[in-house]
RNA sequence: GGGUGCAUAGCUCAGCGGUAGAGCACUCGCCUUACAAGCGAGGGGUCACUGGUUCGAACCCAGUUGCGCCCA
């Protein structure tokens, strides 16, 4: 059995199957490199550190595409800096995700018909555990699939002793400072799922439903209120309307009945209700809707909660025991009954909230929680990318970020579950409170902990720092924090991104403003969409698994269709149709490093700095390296903005369409040559350019390029391997230009063969006339090859030729020309040529033009009309001696 | 309702003041000793609409229409 790291023979390396086969590869390759350490980061290097945490995903998930995508962008950043010689870590772990953990075990222990009272809640935390210890290293398994080079040695769960050590550490100090207060708030309660949510977890939706008005009070004291929700009508403790509006300031200060309960209530005057809306007059239900909350509080109203925790109505009398949505249509019957309904629009749309877990309609709810008080942490927050300490890609995405952070709710953090960071708050039978630090006993005798667990995003705020030993200052944290990029979604810029800023400034606050932030730059990306840009889902069944494609097409191809994709804050689009194109580009680098092996290519040979070695090169040689230096360069700039689309696509066009179809083409002649020196130079060259090409690929195609490089230069692992640095002196202009027109020539030619039905196999003879004083004369013989055209022999009789870069070929193409096509092909250039100089022409033709544009555009115009000019010449010459055709 | 972004080839997108580009798809011809998961050639776009600025607009400005997203 062969392992990854040991050194093939110069056979072995000759025996490369004609096609790449990625399942082959991918798991012993990837089994090498974590056997190797090559992941594993070092908190005692000198190198300069650079730092990647995962997003982690809930404990619960599998790989889906948006973490493959997520994870190839920054496992390219990654393996790029490694290469770079960086101490490189990728922190992996997992979030325990309170909800969705709870809400799998719960299903599970349905299926024995229990519930997690049942259990009580220390056997059902057991339980959780025992789950997650079975079930909860799936995603990371499937990580493994996809390449991605974490350091397994630091992997990280929210819940960890340290962890929540460190939640524990910071809950206490925001305690102290005043920052975590408990109050009874309105806040989202999802009646399924029995918790309270924070803003950002409920998701609004355009719904429909019906607005009806119904009459309060009768006679003169009668006022009318619209509502969507009937219902709550049983808790209104007022009516309010605007103070300037007339048509009620009689009624301001009066009571009025309130229907089906017989409460007489208040008429109160707020600046706030909108008298455009409705009838100007609203109920207030001060316990079940937060705007109507803070009228209460405003003018002192009492607050009567008429729903328990399941949204069953709990107000006495008939409506009793009834869900919210039955009570709806019931309480709408009742006062019809009475007529007291003055109207009713149906369908009404309005927005409504849903829990975001579960789709739940959400329910405004009156309730002791705890809370965040965000107001000096996001002014600190939005400070660090204001003053550029954090970097935001794309930068329109800061917008989003300022919006929301500079205008900030306080964050409700407590949870009513049972899986998660218990709240470290002891409560005495007498009303003492005490909060509780991570060293410090719990209180004993007659203490009770409340009950309630902190929101997950609490403990994921705190990742780029508890993951590497915070509260404790271990070397971990000293080397690796601040960590370098973030990588993630703009979905969840709210959710999670802000609040790491939050936390990472306000707990690392001692280390300096510079050294506070929890990364230096954040790169968004986008959703992956399917190939007609529409989001994916089940429902619409358009849905693709990472895993599936990896298993179909290999690893590499996933990860080079999604990195392809992939632009600062842009979707990305995905068909089958394009991973097997990227498939295709892994078994064109598959064969390229074939051919280079089977024709003696060695890479490391190539003396780059010696300018007389460089002057001795080919022009096609001097030519590729010219272009790998642009092309590194380029890649480099991109890689560097997160430009990974652009990336990809320079390395892509730069492998296959300048190397492979032009270079290797153009090495043959030379390979084969009598030449034995300029073959040997030009195996060198080869070599050289498939090496630093493979290394440049490595960070978005990790296996393929892992199993060439090592076969092309026997060496231990590209991963290790240094990134490719940008040669200056190869830059080579008159080499470029060289080649450029000897593409054009040869592209001419092809093109006479394809009209001419010339197979391309056929050779043809054929004289290169006038090209003695040109640039391409060194290059007939490549010129030959590439056309497939042979010496003139002694029955040479040329009846065809073509024009292109100042050279005629003079073709015998001894089966007779096809003059028609012949004619089709050059009145085809002679009206591109036309269409050109007439646009030149008519450009020239106006006065303040050539006065008012630059004079470098207006000498460019003059150019592009002589040669379109002289272009249309040699056309009418051309066709002038084409014989005459029958049609 | 408040923001904000986008409309370019059949599809997905790049280009963002000086004569329209890529990938995939499509058409034709080829098993040319690295690769048919390939090679060669080719077709295809009044750059959403209407005005304006400019010598010149896909690109800048205003408006219109149609989509999308975020927030409430």
């Amino acid at each position: 059995m062969t392992t990854a790291n040991q050194i093939p023979s110069p056979e072995q390396r000759r025996q490369l199957p004609p096609q790449y086969l990625p399942g082959d590869v991918e798991e012993r390759r990837y089994q090498a490199w974590v056997d190797a350490g090559y992941f594993t980061a070092d908190a005692t290097s000198d190198a300069p550190s650079f730092t990647i945490m995962i997003p982690p995903p809930n404990v619960t998930g599998s790989l889906h595409v948006g973490h493959a995508l997520d994870h190839t962008l920054i496992d390219s950043l990654v393996r790029r800096r490694r290469m770079q010689g960086y101490n490189a870590l990728w922190l992996p772990g997992t979030d325990h995700a309170g909800i969705a953990t709870q809400n799998v075990v719960e299903r599970e222990l349905a299926k024995d018909g229990l519930s997690r009272h049942d259990l009580g809640r220390e056997a059902f935390v057991e339980r959780v555990w025992e789950w997650k210890a079975t079930y909860g290293g799936r995603i990371l398994a499937q990580m493994r699939r996809l390449g991605d080079s974490v350091d397994w040695s630091r992997e990280r769960f929210t819940m960890d002793a340290g962890l929540s050590r460190a939640v524990q550490t910071i809950f206490k100090r925001l305690y102290d400072d005043g920052l975590i207060y408990r109050a009874d708030r309105i806040i989202n309660w999802c009646p399924r799922c029995m918790t309270a949510l924070s803003d950002i977890e409920v998701d609004h939706s355009d719904d429909e439903g019906e607005l009806v008005s119904i009459r309060y009070g009768d006679g003169d004291s009668a006022i009318v209120v619209a509502t969507t929700r009937v219902e709550t009508m049983l808790g209104d403790t007022a009516v309010a309307v605007h103070p300037d509006d007339p048509r009620y300031a009689h009624l301001v200060g009066t009571d009025v009945e309130l229907p089906l309960t017989g409460r007489r209530i208040p008429i109160v005057a707020d600046p706030h209700v909108d008298p455009e809306f409705g009838t100007g007059a609203v109920k207030v239900t001060p316990a079940h809707d937060p705007d109507d909350f803070e009228i209460g509080r405003r003018h002192s109203l009492p607050s009567m909660t008429i729903m328990d925790e399941r949204g069953t109505i709990t107000a006495s009398g008939p409506f009793e025991g009834l869900d919210r949505f039955e009570a709806r249509p019931a309480v709408l019957a009742a006062l019809r009954a009475q007529g007291r309904v003055v109207a009713e629009r149906r369908p009404y749309v309005h927005a409504v909230g849903h829990c975001d877990r579960c789709g739940t309609t959400v329910e405004p709810r009156l309730s002791l929680q705890w809370f965040v008080r965000v107001d000096p942490l996001a002014k600190a927050a939005g400070d660090a990318v204001r003053d550029g300490r954090v970097r935001i890609y794309p930068p329109q995405l800061a917008g989003r970020y300022f919006d929301w952070v500079d205008d900030m709710h306080d964050w409700c953090i407590s949870r009513q579950l049972w899986w998660g960071h218990r709240i470290p708050v002891w409560y005495s039978a007498d009303g003492d409170v005490r909060c509780v630090g991570p060293d410090e006993e719990p209180p004993g005798e007659g203490w009770t902990q409340d009950p309630d667990v902190l929101d997950t995003w609490f403990s994921s705020a705190l990742w780029p720092f508890s993951t590497l030993g915070w509260p404790d200052q271990t070397p971990d944290l000293s080397t690796f924090y601040p960590t370098s990029v973030l990588v993630t979604g703009y979905d969840i810029l709210f959710f999670w991104v802000a609040r790491m800023m939050l936390f990472g400034l306000y707990a690392m606050a001692d280390a300096g403003p510079e050294r506070a932030v929890p990364f230096r730059q954040v790169a968004l990306h986008g959703l992956v969409r399917d190939s007609h840009g529409k989001k994916m889902s089940k429902s619409r069944g358009n849905t693709v698994d990472p895993l599936d494609w990896i298993a179909r097409f290999g690893a590499d191809a996933t990860r080079f269709t999604l990195a392809r994709g992939a632009s600062p804050g842009g979707d990305v689009a995905l068909s089958e149709e394009w991973v097997a194109g990227s498939r295709n580009f892994c078994n064109k680098l598959w064969n390229a490093t074939r051919f280079a092996l089977m024709n003696g290519a060695v890479a490391g040979r190539l003396a780059t700095g010696d300018a007389a070695e460089r002057a001795a090169l080919s022009v096609p040689d001097r030519w590729i390296l010219s272009r790998l230096a642009a092309v590194n360069a380029e890649a480099d700039a991109l890689f560097e903005e997160f430009e990974f689309a652009k990336a990809c696509e320079a390395l892509y066009h730069f492998a296959w369409d300048e190397f492979c179809d032009w270079y290797l083409e153009l090495a043959k002649p030379a390979l084969n040559g009598p030449d034995q020196q300029a073959a040997d130079r030009t195996r060198q060259v080869l070599g050289h350019v498939l090496d630093q090409l493979l290394r440049l690929i490595h960070p978005v195609m990790p296996f393929v390029t892992e199993e060439l490089w090592t076969a092309l230069t026997g060496g231990e692992s590209v991963m290790i391997a240094s990134w490719p640095v940008p040669d200056p002196a190869a830059a080579d202009g008159a080499a470029e230009a060289t080649v450029e027109s000897l593409m054009r020539l040869v592209t001419q030619v092809r093109r006479f063969r394809a009209d001419q039905g010339l197979r391309p196999a056929q050779k043809v003879p054929a004289r290169l006339a006038e090209i003695a004083g040109t640039a391409l004369a060194p290059h007939e013989p490549s010129i030959r090859a590439l056309l497939r055209l042979t010496e003139p022999g002694d029955g040479f009789r040329p009846n065809a030729s073509v024009q292109a870069e100042g050279v005629t070929v003079e073709i015998d193409t001894t089966a007779g020309v096809d003059v028609a096509a012949e004619r089709r092909r050059l009145a085809k250039d002679l009206a591109a040529a036309q269409a050109d100089a007439a646009v030149s022409e008519r450009k020239l033709a106006s006065p303040s033009f050539i006065a008012k544009a630059p004079a470098a555009v207006v000498a460019t115009s003059r150019e592009r009309l002589a040669a379109a000019q002289a272009e249309i010449a040699r056309i009418f010459a051309r066709l002038a001696e084409l014989p005459e055709t029958d049609s």
